[in-house]
DNA sequence: GCAAATATAATAGTATTACTATCATATATG
DNA sequence: CATATATGATAGTAATACTATTATATTTGC
């Protein structure tokens, strides 16, 4: 995967002029990351932006309707870069258990290491996804979005892990269902580690998220 | 549980005026609940609120800081009547693993009937906790909302099935984290089956959410 | 029964957000 | 070199999320 360099395109539908056509496009991406990282989603704004890349508001306004469009894009974008990695983690590994176990760390761990090719900065990309994707299709203008083709690349993501754990276990009922569980599951576990740890059982090693999903995903499919 | 009319009181700290205390207090409440049903949370403002109950918005705002001030209050509210809840459905059952299997449903289905004694629309405020709750926490805010105590009631409610669940299996790792998952994983399946199909497993039966989670817990803590 | 305290109403005003519109200028393309 | 296209510079608007002020009710304490 490192150093593969590969591209990401996104549908049209995502924006209204593609930002990966223009030095500008470019800016606004790798910008509005690094500052939504920064000031956090709901603070963000593009006349923020604008002044942080030096350009007129007005000029983002021509890539993107609005902030969210932004958000949907940026998620689009990271979902296809996760089946782009689920596909290389899983490419001749025999067993579907270990296929399952590699995709499974995939899902749980926030990217720690940039490609560096690409004017988008991965790991701060993954920071983002983990603590605001929520707000991506939490709104009023789900189901239009929906309809739109918003959420493609987040379902491809959830079908092929579906795909895997029907392969272990073809009667299991709920592969969606146990799929997005550990998903957001990870999220949220992720985010009240740092900010209410009395919703979780912090402990010192990292892993214990990604350790708590393994385990009750291959339990729950038995 | 039902026309027993307890009377649930909200620690100070989650007010500017306790809203328990007046005729325009019990009316900010209950028409919040209605409003933020209505037309959801995000468009949903103090004006309009004002409106409704024919009300300036000055008056409100010396009940409550802001609207998320309100929706911290009626979170609170939410997690003080389950709590409630769980201690009456599992008084007198000796069984533990009983207890736990009452426990769940009361967290994976939506209150399906008022008590009607209270101002407060116990079926509709279960709804607003359904879809609204997530913004609750995720905020700028939550780390000096959390020493405040805004969640307090949230984090007794999960430390009490926590609490079960080790009952049942004092040596499992994870009590909390199986509770949250359980919670959040619940509220984020009913959005999914109504707004993302594609991401859950969507059936006839109703109540294949509450079924997915109570068998889940239990092979986790197995 | 009346003064004082308190609650609410009525109104106005401000900074910020989330845009839209217009026009000028720079750059690329054919 | 003419034309198209992209960007910059600037202005303006409606809504949101408040704060402030003053007037008018209503309660309460004596």
């Amino acid at each position: 995967m490192k150093n593969l360099n590969i591209h990401i395109e996104i549908s049209p539908e995502l924006y209204s002029k593609n930002p990966d056509s223009s030095e500008l496009g470019h800016k606004i991406i790798s910008n509005s990351i690094v500052l939504i990282n920064d000031i956090g989603y709901e603070a963000f704004t593009f006349k923020k932006l604008g002044q942080l890349i030096e350009s007129p508001e007005s000029s983002i306004y021509r890539y993107f309707e609005n902030k969210h469009a932004l958000l949907v894009y940026l998620t689009s974008w990271y979902w296809t870069l996760i089946e782009y990695r689920l596909v290389f983690a899983t490419t001749n590994v025999v067993s579907p258990e270990e296929r399952l176990k590699k995709s499974i760390a995939i899902l749980t761990q926030p990217i720690l290491a940039d490609n560096a090719f690409s004017y988008v900065d991965e790991v701060l990309l993954s920071k983002i996804i983990f603590t605001e994707s929520l707000k991506v299709y939490h709104t009023k203008s789900v189901d239009v979005e929906n309809k739109k083709g918003c959420f493609k690349a987040y379902k491809k993501v959830v079908q092929r892990v579906s795909n895997l754990i029907l392969e272990i276990n073809p009667k299991f009922k709920y592969p969606h269902m146990l799929v997005t569980t550990l998903i957001e599951g990870t999220h949220q576990q992720k985010y009240f580690a740092e900010h209410l740890p009395a919703l979780t059982d912090v402990t010192k090693e990292k892993a214990f998220i990604s350790d708590f999903y393994t385990t009750l995903i291959f339990k729950a499919i038995k």
